[in-house]
DNA sequence: TTGACATGCAACCGTTTGGTTGCATATATA
DNA sequence: TATATATGCAACCAAACGGTTGCATGTCAA
């Protein structure tokens, strides 16, 4: 469950590979060459970088013929959000009263 | 701003740093003494991910005398969230609905 | 069957990453 | 002032990353 978590966190570290879930949201079923088109990579470039997606189970494949197509999987991303995003979220406004009740704590120590 | 989304990212990617910050959620204002104690790696290690994290505007850091004292800073996962990792999880059901229609579709033009 | 097309696999390569060690600097305290 | 403590800085290193090229495999269509 960490790994995979782990692996998901590291497959949306990189920038084209959020772009290839990008295209993934806006339009599902894109074949490897479609989502090769508006990248200025290799072939074999967005193929790594869909492997990780798949590793992470971000992205899930069909095979038609000599095509795979490809499809977006928001699941994953919605645990993370869940078990861990969502936890800093619900504080966020709790954590900023924290920190300038330190600074504020801080300056009177200081004075 | 989408340079900023980056570090944030590739600032998550790291399974020590997410560590780092789980501690300060649970304990703000520690030191990097402090927060050395508890991982497994040189302090240097750990200033070098301190300093990713505050690149990453993740961290704030005050200095008290020969101390440094580290909080949390969770706005710029709120601003991931929202400007990202939302607009997936909205959309979460409505992707697997059409995972299944895509699957179902493709049955019928193998069968 | 033959050729074109879509994808898969593997070796290679420069850069980044995550870690180390050694030394320097700044602050508190006896 | 002298010494211990907390942190900063820089050089170095192995491994991972993101990309390439070349070739292999599998599938459709003439």
């Amino acid at each position: 469950m960490v790994a995979d978590e782990d692996k998901v966190f590291k497959a949306l570290a990189d920038a084209s590979r959020r772009q290839l879930l990008d295209r993934l949201y806006a339009k599902g079923g894109l074949t490897l060459g479609e989502l090769c088109e508006a990248h200025d990579m290799s072939r074999q470039a967005v193929t790594k970088h869909l492997v990780l997606l798949e590793a992470a189970n971000l992205v899930v494949t069909v095979k038609r013929g000599r095509e795979k197509l490809h499809y977006l999987n928001a699941v994953p991303i919605n645990e993370i959000y869940m078990r861990w995003i969502g936890k800093f979220e619900r504080q966020r406004v709790q954590a900023l009263f924290n920190l300038k009740q330190a600074l504020k704590e801080n300056d009177h120590e200081q004075a």
